[in-house]
RNA sequence: CGCGGAGUGGAGCAGUUCGGUAGCUCGUCGGGCUCAUAACCCGAAGGUCGUAGGUUCAAAUCCUGCCUCCGCAACCA
């Protein structure tokens, strides 16, 4: 009977720069889950790779001054490094700049195009001709301008390609809120009535400002827009249209896409629609998790520093992180990292609990057996109760499993640790060694220990792979002692085994020393980074004094000041501009509370064109400037001067 | 009234579908044990389950209003 396929895949990370512990997240289930697999005898296909097109690498390696293949070449090393360091399984790792990649994105691209689904239209955007680059209104500076020079933008439209992905609207539909492709599925109704109800936009699949893409066939302007270079990866990788591999009749639909939720969208709504359009099944599922938040914060660049997963693995070992990591997480919701949680936890589960068990049933085999058993049994009270609790585990854990629910499959584990950690007080093994007419039951408490190990740690092979083999030999197990199929039964260690006392297996972390220089350590790192911080923004091009004469730039007071409802970033002032008065919006909720504000002089462009922003009507625009960790600060005019006055 | 989620002992969470003695992990305090990585085991303290009403014999759980937080969308003039 052949082995059941199995599928799963990483998204194709942006090497835009160097791996974090985020990456590790999708990455360390993933494998985790594909470990699994292959141990309960499926054959399986575990994807990951890079999405290394695109402006913003272009731009990247430019900065450099290297080609943009030579800029993901390196850091491509290093994703490959990261996961050889944290023992991921991958079988295939997809670059999309290999060479059968780009054929068959252009395959799919043309067939697309000819059946109709992919039409040339207009893009409109605001377009910055010095960087000669589009950019989305989200995409633009609080000044409305160029993200990069921050040199104003004008409107604009380019030749584009179009997926059109109303065809699709309802299928999709379906698909969220009927199946249970949506793992967890209370994002469904959230997609649904943001993105589908009001219409599904075509999507803008080509562009033609950047080059650094898979070009387009029979359009040379063109290069393919991320959507469906990124996407198909999940079928070239198969050989899909290619001849690099073929799998694809075997794997695919692939059985679980994991996915942070921040790209949820694309792997909920595009790729179902281009898998629609392309005529192909369906993905099975799409396990949606949150993101590792650090003491609350979202992860950011400045923060990526404090939770390097080589710093943190090189000083608690990988199986450690990944631990942490995998019992943290819950489908769907955030999960909090913090040094001092990802230390409690490695100190109570796996150095009080898991490690100290091996440990001290290890060495009392030495101790009261010189590291044999004997084969003499007795059965005593206790027993029956750890017996059921081992062989009882393994279709828990398939079934959480199953859900992906890994952090519950692992609760569940550590549940029968702790459960043979007590049963050593129930059973008192050191009493019965007191007395030579009680080797018999010694020797069953002590074996009944090791089976419990070899059975939890069986299991947990497929999270921590490193250090499970070095459990095994310690409690003296050989050959297939540890094969899953044995990991609910009890007594597959021979009566007589011979145990062999090794290394403490995940020594117990000082909590206060640990973070003291672990604060240290970010310290240093924050400092080197501050240097470059500073850079100034490059100056905008020369303007006249008639230019600036078009500026009407005045004082006024502040009178009254509060949030714009439902807006995050915006307050909405009510000065006195000595004219009569006016309303103005302003983008800094986020640094200032309306109390801040009232009573001082601001500086206002007070010729400004009125907008409404959320709904309220701004008539020009707080003077304030950038700071250089991106919040800003409104610069105050001297109170003397009066409302009204110009500036020049 | 844009859409959605969440508020439970010091911290992090489960329980809410199909109402019926409020549970887990960590922490704190007390006790026990000595095989073990100052680890292990037992016990205790600590919660008017965001808030105000309503339904009910009975509400963390169902209904209504309100407050707070978060995410998406919008938006940073």
């Amino acid at each position: 009977m052949s082995k059941k396929p199995y599928y799963i895949t990483t998204p194709i990370y942006y090497p835009s720069g160097n791996p974090h512990i985020g990456h590790c997240y999708t990455t360390v289930a993933c494998d985790s889950i594909a470990r699994y697999r292959r141990m309960q005898g499926y054959d399986v296909m575990f994807l990951t790779g890079t999405d290394e097109h695109g402006l913003k690498i272009e731009q990247k390696a430019a900065e450099a001054g290297i080609t943009p293949k030579e800029y993901v070449d390196d850091i491509v090393l290093n994703f490959k490094k990261l996961w050889s360091f944290m023992n991921i399984s991958y079988d295939r790792y997809i670059r999309t700049t290999d060479n059968y990649h780009i054929e068959t994105v252009q395959k799919i691209f043309k067939a697309l195009y000819d059946k109709g689904y992919i039409y040339k239209g207009e893009y409109t955007g605001k377009y910055c001709t010095p960087c000669e680059s589009f950019w989305t209104e989200s995409q633009l500076d609080e000044n409305g301008c160029c993200p990069e020079c921050h040199r104003e933008v004008t409107e604009a439209k380019e030749e584009a390609y179009f997926l059109k992905m109303s065809p699709f609207a309802e299928r999709i539909e379906k698909l969220l809120t009927e199946t249970d492709y949506l793992q967890p599925k209370t994002r469904a109704t959230e997609l649904v009535n943001n993105f589908i109800k009001p219409g599904l936009e075509d999507l803008c699949v080509s562009r033609t400002t950047f080059k650094w893409g898979i070009p387009v066939t029979f359009d040379d302007k063109h290069v393919v827009y991320v959507w469906i270079d990124a996407l198909s990866n999940y079928i070239t990788a198969l050989g899909f249209w290619n001849g690099e591999y073929n799998d694809y009749d075997k794997f695919w639909p692939a059985d679980v896409h994991m996915v942070a939720k921040d790209i949820m969208r694309f792997h909920a709504i595009i790729w179902p629609a281009m898998l629609m359009a392309l005529d192909l099944p369906l993905p099975k599922h799409l396990a949606v998790h949150g993101w590792i938040t650090f003491n609350g914060q979202k992860m950011s660049k400045s923060l990526g520093n404090v939770v390097d997963p080589f710093i943190l693995g090189e000083r608690y070992g990988a199986d450690s992180i990944r631990y942490h990591i995998l019992r943290e997480m819950a489908l769907g919701a955030d999960s909090s990292f913090s040094n001092e949680i990802m230390i409690n936890r490695i100190n109570s589960d796996l150095a009080n609990g898991l490690g100290n068990l091996v440990s001290r049933t290890v060495a009392m085999v030495g101790k009261y057996f010189d590291g044999t058993l004997i084969k003499d049994r007795q059965e005593g009270e206790f027993d029956s109760e750890l017996k059921e609790a081992v062989i009882s585990l393994k279709a828990k854990v398939d079934d959480f499993i199953d859900k992906t629910q890994l952090n519950n499959a692992l609760a569940e584990i550590f549940k029968v640790v702790s459960r043979a950690n007590k049963y050593i007080d129930e059973t008192a093994p050191w009493l019965l060694a007191k007395d030579e007419a009680n080797k018999a039951r010694l020797a069953t408490v002590l074996y009944n220990l090791l089976e419990a190990i070899r059975v939890t740690t069986s299991l947990l092979s497929a999270f921590m792979p490193t250090t499970m083999p070095k459990v095994w030999e310690q409690i003296g197990c050989t050959g297939d002692d540890t094969v899953y199929e044995n990991a609910d039964k009890f007594g597959a260690l021979p009566a007589d085994v011979t145990v062999k006392k090794g290394e403490i297996l995940f020594p117990r972390i000082d909590v206060d020393k640990e973070i003291e220089e672990l604060n240290a350590i970010i310290g240093n790192l924050a400092e080197e980074e501050q240097e470059p911080e500073i850079e100034v923004t490059p100056l905008a091009d020369e303007i006249t004094i008639d230019d600036f004469a078009k500026v009407d730039l005045r004082v006024a007071l502040v009178k009254s000041c509060e949030k714009v409802k439902k807006s995050k970033k915006l307050l909405c002032l009510q000065l006195d501009d000595g004219m009569g008065g006016r309303q103005v919006v302003s983008g800094i909720a986020q640094w200032y509370a309306p109390e801040d504000l009232i009573g001082k002089k601001v500086l206002v462009v007070a010729n400004l064109k009125p907008v409404k922003l959320c709904g309220v009507e701004s008539n020009g625009m707080i003077c304030a400037a950038d700071m250089p960790d991106g919040s800003c600060k409104v610069i105050f005019p001297d109170m003397d001067l009066p409302c009204g006055a110009k500036a020049r």
